[in-house]
RNA sequence: GCCCCGGUAGUGUAGCGGCCUAUCAUCCGAGCCUGUCGAGCUCGGGACUCGGGUCCGAAUCCCGACCGGGGCGCCA
């Protein structure tokens, strides 16, 4: 135990301290008095114990104990002592209760009460929501994923950089950009590295990498959108092919599911997730393939049409149904699809297809990204199909002039991914305080 | 941006023109109870989002505002 560490918190009593004096701390979740017993459960961040109090042994303990309100903080100094009918094996005996923190009453939020929240109402209480074991495991699990990933991209020889988050211009339209006052200009907050990680393709940093916030100001109200997002960024150079960024997605992927797998077996539990292997490699669907596939499911779709959220969905469950895959590719999406993506490479031998590809989660969108254009007047002939200002890009074009290797790379939207691994009914479950068109506090 | 739906105690709900002095649970308060862990029992407390309108009468119907939920489009 660190010397900064002042309590001994309730899974670690062993039982050779049974018998001996420990402090616990933590919040009075439930009091539940018998009259001439009571039981303090009391929580902290590894679990609960319990403090018993007999009101023939120490009355003004009992009585303190019977007038906390819940979801006060108490330390708890007294005897750890064996208990077969306490949960944790053992219970303490108390000789001394401060109350640190008094809480008022009634609570905005019950954490053990017996009757649900909204959704809003807890997120408005988020601090007194995130005591719910089930709702601060999905973050913990968020944060194991984080690590897994950057253990597997470490491994592959990738630097984590940082980009700015203020940024003069996006990398695609600027309907979903957020504006700020930068000293007396205008400015934006970045919806994506997509630029600056591209001109750090021309530095010999060969493979890089960013987790960082992206911000869209798309006026969309779903279960999987939020204003401010985490976004994990890659990007690698001397690629052949959109396959090899495929293969550094997967790798990601199976090796951060693994990383959960084995390092959340709690959290998992707490929320009642079972994370499987999935099957790998992961299948590689063809869009012109993925269309037939919904329509041969009955859904009215043109060749070449979007697949859209409906076709998305049943793509995933046709891939479920058939090959028992929830994670899979769909490739090679056609460049009227991809026009507004000025800088997605189109093929060589076919110019209506280009190599970009998507990484779908059961039916839904968790990655996106493909070979880059790296020759300047391909590039450019594209920004200008999209009517882009050649001159507001100088910074991003600069760097395709004086020696720029073929690179490639995508976005990974890691909420969504946490949101599907967990099954969890919106995305603003895997985000600690969501931003959306209407939220903004806390 | 478009479409659908909803706002009733701290929390979650029932009621949908008069039976509402508004249901139930949870919660809060008082009391009983020496092994509780969805503890139990008795008694008590607490609410119709706001503003207009229709009607003899509005929680209930209509209009507007505000707040929220979901879908589509777009996307991570």
């Amino acid at each position: 135990m660190p010397s900064w560490q002042h309590i001994t918190y309730s899974d670690e009593v062993t039982p050779e301290m049974y018998g001996k004096e420990v402090t616990v701390g933590g919040w009075a979740q439930e009091v539940r008095n018998l009259g001439g017993i009571s039981f303090l459960q009391l929580r902290d961040s590894h679990g609960v114990v319990q403090v018993t109090l007999l009101k023939k042994r120490n009355k003004e303990l009992f009585d303190l104990v019977a007038s906390i309100p819940r979801e006060s903080v108490l330390r708890v100094t007294g005897e750890a002592k064996q208990s077969k009918e306490a949960r944790a094996g053992y219970e303490i005996l108390p000789s001394k209760i401060d109350i640190l923190s008094k809480a008022e009453t009634p609570l905005p939020l019950g954490v053990v009460d017996k009757v649900g929240a909204d959704l809003d109402t807890r997120l408005n209480n988020r601090f007194m929501d995130l005591r719910k074991d089930e709702v601060k495991a999905a973050f913990r699990i968020k944060s194991v994923t984080l690590q897994g990933i950057r253990q597997f991209l470490s491994s592959q020889g990738f630097t984590e950089v940082s980009t700015p988050k203020i940024v003069a211009a996006g990398a695609e339209g600027g309907a979903t950009l957020f504006q700020v006052k930068y000293f007396d200009r205008n400015a934006y907050l970045a919806q994506s590295p997509q630029l600056y990680k591209q001109n750090l393709m021309a530095t010999g940093l060969d493979r890089i990498f960013e987790i960082a916030p992206a911000f869209r100001a798309e006026a969309s109200d779903t279960i999987r959108h939020i204003a401010e997002f985490t976004s994990l960024d890659v990007e690698l150079a001397f690629i052949e092919s959109s396959d090899d960024v495929m293969e550094v997605a997967e790798g990601i992927v199976i090796n951060s599911l693994r990383h959960v797998r084995e390092h959340a077996k709690p959290e998992l539990k707490a929320l009642g997730v079972e994370i499987g292997e999935p099957l790998t490699p992961f299948p590689r669907v063809k869009y012109a393939d993925a269309v037939e596939m919904v329509r041969s499911r009955g859904m009215k779709l043109e060749p070449g049409e979007d697949l859209g959220t409906e076709g998305e969905k049943l793509l995933g469950d046709v891939m479920m149904e058939e090959k028992k895959a929830d994670l899979y590719f769909i490739t090679e999406f056609p460049t009227a699809l991809k026009r507004s993506t000025f800088y997605a490479k189109r093929r060589d031998d076919d110019p209506e297809l280009t190599g970009y590809f998507d990484l779908d989660y059961r039916g839904q969108e968790i990655v996106s990204g493909g070979q880059r254009e790296h020759r300047y007047d391909v590039l450019t002939e594209q920004m200008r199909e999209n009517n882009l200002s050649l001159e507001s890009f100088e910074f991003y074009l600069k760097a395709f002039r004086y020696g720029m290797p073929p690179h490639g790379g995508f976005g990974f939207g890691v909420e969504r991914y946490v949101q599907k691994m967990l099954n969890l009914p919106n995305i603003r479950e895997a985000v600690l305080y969501p931003r959306d068109r209407s939220r903004l506090t806390p």
